[in-house]
RNA sequence: GGUCGCUUAGCUCAGCUGGGAGAGCAUCUGCCUUACAAGCAGGAGGUCAUAGGUUCGAGCCCUAUAGCGACCACCA
């Protein structure tokens, strides 16, 4: 073993480390086609963006998995890459040329594309080396980008085919319009959020007669579009109405007033206005009553000139002028204070106008069915299940998706109009000639796609669909599973499953592992506007990669929403350093590797020979303890990361080797350290920390690696591709049993001490009475730790209480009693408070078991052995009180 | 309006198919015990939101109520 220096600082090897790992390409798959393989492709990050906590969540998720199942033999691929992210690079590259005085149509799309592909390449690299730092071990050589040709071809592919099948279509209808990105929007990438506003309420003259009709609406200028005003045919109040003809001011337009179900009579006056080419709901209607679609505001929502005074204004501009002029015409009848939720764009945030326009779209009902079908049958699983809902309700009531957008930054869309016959060709090579008429003066959509419609083939156009016969498509697809946080079910998730079924056939992913969102001490959202934000790189440079990860899992459920507490980064660092310093301990005082490893194979061929009684082994029975204790560890954890429980994987670790592993094996060693048992001690130190190493190594990559490679290796490999732990055969339930009831009895002896202020430096004598012969023998063996842990001068065993001084503490545990003999040092006074104290717990207990046993239901329902288990505490607890109880009046006495 | 969560120690949270309430931090007491004071040992602190129900037995299952949160829908 290789002794280790100082304390832990993980600045000392985390870099090194991981250096190593990418020489030695550890994290490429093995390809081994004997072994089954697991795959995971990673969310890719917008190209330009940075590390966030987020990521940092769901990398750490991620990276664990993929290390559990490198570690368990698969051949492991964990793909990585990086998302063109249409709107956000294109909304940036266009501010950057602004901040240089230029508009994009200025430079053309062209020179456009130049400078996006610049900036990408500028700020594209710098995500890869934060996930770097953060321990992510993906196949970086096999890291993908949604704009490279592969999957370019991918999305041309899927486009054509879904044109093909009628399941693509191109109409005029009315979408969100974000006029600052000067692009639609799908009807998921409207964010709604309250504001403050108004309701105005406006009076319409109704033609030829003195009387009006009042409508409120909370966009006064958008009443210049009106076409008509609709009233509910049930309500009694404007029944007379219908049918008749009221007149818009300032434009003085002739309208009908209509009839139509959708007019909520509750609501403000009971009359709608009618504006179908600004409103989704008066779209319905116009459509529906034939209405005329009158525009307002142009694409950056500039009026037009239906009313030349108020040309080339914004609407916010224009608001208060019409307003003005309402109250001047006497058509403004009051305003109301109104809360409302208003539409906002995803990306900029600000205001979406509904806009009636043509555009491509995506026909959702055909693809959803299996999509649905899919996750009802279990084929796909949401981890945990309660996301499922949210998918269904979505699923079930999709609409159909826009999928074009008014950028350059993206996959243009293969459509080409024929400037003939007007005729539109789809293909993925770019025609010479309209399909139909012939004709060479074609030209192509100007238009690219959403860029979610690339992430949703992310699971196989990274993998070199649509080449099926493509090595990785073969190995690795469908992947294992998918991990995200829930916020991206609708755009991502759902899109790729319906995309996987329909473009290959086959699920992209079995498990969807969903987690939550990190959020702030206070629970708030993180955000830049709030600047409560915590940067990851911060952390790690001040506590290291290790805590980081450990902190954002410890104590958490997957798919809840994290309160982050910057105090569990000290939890984690003391925890590195807790193993750090066992770390020590071991190669300080250990044996040499030679005669750990000859014991090593010594006890390999005991084990095997199934007649080897125990008493030919060497170990000791805290040795068998703390490795039953390991292995019942083994199964937990394997078990857990399994289900993806992986905070409580992760405490189960930690429980493990700082309660069990240093505080009592690691003590009860020390005494043995300097005997001619150290080697076997030696040999159990070394086999039950490197294997607890092993099982934390996925969670907290660097400090296991350091720490194992100063411990016996056998086998020559890093820890990070060496093999997953494995229980022994042996469960050693007795001696788990035993050395549980020493410790018991342990703390017993430390706390009577503490109660009667007793310093450790004085020690007693421990006689211990037993009448189980076996346990005796055991106590005879553990003498020197018992002494040491127990701050005995010296230790004796027999079978009853002869020769005991009576004023002699007691401590029990029932089969085992340990006396103190402390003679004057002893206040019998408050001896007998303590075994009164103890008396009265006992008595509570024996009431407790009591109560239980005379319960007739309970005898009679209860499994057996739950009865028979409750039969012998009660058998227990009575023997103590008697003791207790004897013991109490031989001191009065 | 609809859906889904949450409510457990002072704080942040775990708690498996129902079988004696746990962790970290904070707090109190005592310890420089030769890996570790980023530590060791020992405490204190909970009617598991409320009310019913099912069950031999409920933090866990069911119903209702209250408070909080998220998402979906979108009444101008």
């Amino acid at each position: 073993m290789k002794k280790i220096e100082g304390k832990y600082n993980p600045k000392d090897f985390e870099d090194k480390i991981y250096k190593n790992w990418e020489e030695n390409k550890y994290f490429k798959p093995s390809m081994d086609k004997t072994k089954p393989s697991f795959s995971i492709v990673m969310p890719p990050p917008n190209v330009t963006g940075k590390l966030h906590m987020g990521h940092a969540l769901d990398y750490t998720i991620q990276d664990i998995i993929i290390r559990a199942k490198r570690m368990q033999g698969y051949n492991t691929l964990w793909l990585p890459g990086a998302d063109h992210a249409s709107i956000a690079t294109e909304a940036k590259v266009v501010q950057k040329l602004k901040s240089e005085g230029h508009t994009k149509e200025e430079l053309g799309r062209e020179k456009f594309l130049d400078e996006a592909w610049a900036w990408t390449k500028k700020y594209g690299g710098e995500i890869e080396n934060q996930q770097k730092r953060l321990g992510c071990s993906c196949d970086w050589d096999r890291k993908r980008f949604t704009l490279d040709k592969g999957l370019s071809d991918a999305v041309l592919e899927e486009f054509c085919n879904l044109y093909k099948d009628g399941l693509i279509y191109r109409g005029k209808k009315m979408i969100n319009w974000c006029p600052y990105c000067h692009s639609s929007i799908s009807d998921i990438e409207v964010e709604y959020s309250e504001e403050k506003s108004h309701l105005w309420h406006i009076r319409y003259q109704i033609k030829g007669t003195n009387e009006y009709v009042e409508v409120a609406t909370t966009r006064p200028e958008t009443m210049l579009g009106d076409t008509a005003v609709a009233v509910n045919p049930k309500d009694k109040r404007y029944k007379h109405l219908v049918g008749k003809t009221c007149i818009v001011p300032i434009v003085n337009r002739e309208i009908p007033i209509i009839a139509d179900e959708f007019v909520d009579m509750d609501f403000g006056t009971g009359n709608v206005k009618v504006t179908p080419s600004h409103d989704m709901n008066d779209y319905q209607a116009g459509l529906k009553h034939n209405l005329e679609f009158i525009e307002v505001f142009d694409e950056s929502n500039i009026m037009n000139d239906i009313v030349p005074e108020y040309k080339g204004l914004t609407s916010d501009e224009a608001r208060p002028l019409i307003v003005e002029k309402l109250k001047e015409l006497g058509a403004l009848v009051s305003i109301e204070d109104y809360t409302h939720n208003v539409g906002k764009c995803y990306r900029c945030h600000n205001t979406v106008e509904p806009r009636i326009s043509e555009q491509w779209f995506v026909s959702m009902k055909k693809l959803a069915e299996p999509a649905i079908k899919a996750v009802k049958n279990g084929d796909v699983k949401f981890v945990p299940k309660k996301y499922e809902k949210t998918y269904f309700n979505w699923m079930e009531n999709i609409q159909d998706w826009c999928i074009s957008r008014q950028l350059w930054w993206g996959h243009r869309i293969p459509a080409y109009y024929c400037d003939e016959c007007g005729h539109i060709t789809v293909s993925k090579e770019s025609p010479e000639k309209c399909e139909k008429c012939g004709s060479t003066h074609i030209h192509q959509d100007e238009d690219t796609l959403d860029t979610w419609f690339s992430s949703a083939l992310w699971p196989f156009s990274t993998m070199g669909w649509p080449d099926k016969d493509a090595e990785d498509y073969k190995t690795f697809y469908p992947t294992n599973c998918l991990v995200t946080a829930y916020d991206i079910i609708f755009f991502w998730v759902a899109r790729m499953i319906f995309s996987g079924l329909y473009a290959t056939g086959k699920k992209p992913f079995s498990d969807i592992v969903m987690h939550g969102l990190v959020r702030d001490s206070q629970g708030r959202k993180m955000s830049k506007s709030l600047g409560n934000g915590i940067d990851p790189l911060e952390i790690m440079d001040k506590y290291g990669t290790d805590s980081l990860r450990f902190s954002v899992l410890s104590g958490t459920t997957m798919g809840n929403d994290i309160k982050y507490m910057p105090e569990k980064l000290d939890q984690a660092s003391n925890f590195a350093n807790k193993m750090w310093n066992a770390a020590k301990f071991i190669t300080m005082n250990a044996a040499s590797d030679e005669e750990i490893k000859e014991f090593s194979k010594e006890l390999e061929s005991k084990t095997e020979n199934a007649n080897a009684s125990k008493e030919e082994s060497s170990l000791k029975p805290e040795d068998k303890w703390i490795i039953g204790k390991l292995n019942k560890l083994i199964n937990e954890v394997t078990e857990n990361i399994k289900n993806y429980d992986l905070g409580i994987a992760l405490d189960n670790i930690y429980t493990f080797i700082w309660d069990e592993f240093c505080d009592w094996y690691i003590e009860m060693s020390k005494t043995r350290l300097n005997s001619d048992e150290k080697v076997v001690v030696s040999y159990v130190l070394d086999y039950v920390f490197r294997n607890a190493l092993k099982l934390l190594h996925p969670f907290m990559p660097f400090v296991t690696a350091e720490l194992y490679s100063h411990l016996v290796n056998y086998d020559g490999k890093d820890i990070i591709i060496s093999s997953w732990p494995v229980a022994t055969k042996e469960n050693y339930d007795e001696d788990i049993a035993y050395i549980e009831e020493i410790k018991n009895i342990i703390v017993q002896i430390r706390n009577v001490r503490t109660n009667m202020n007793i310093h450790p430096s004085k020690k007693v004598q421990l006689i211990a009475v037993t009448e189980n012969k076996a346990m005796a023998e055991k106590i005879a063996q553990d003498e020197e730790f018992i002494k040491k842990l127990g701050f005995g001068s010296k230790l004796t065993v027999q079978n009853n209480e002869d020769g005991i001084e009576t004023n002699a503490i007691c401590v029990s545990t029932g089969n085992l009693k340990i006396f103190m003999p402390f003679s004057e040092l002893v206040d019998i006074e408050e001896e007998i408070k303590r075994l009164e104290t103890e008396k009265t717990k006992l008595e509570a207990e024996v009431e407790r078991s009591n109560k239980i046993l005379s319960n007739q239901g309970f005898i009679a329902k209860a499994p057996k052995a739950k009865v028979d288990e409750e039969r012998a505490k009660l058998e227990n607890y009575s023997k103590m009180l008697e003791e207790t109880k004897a013991r109490i009046k031989s001191l009065k006495a």
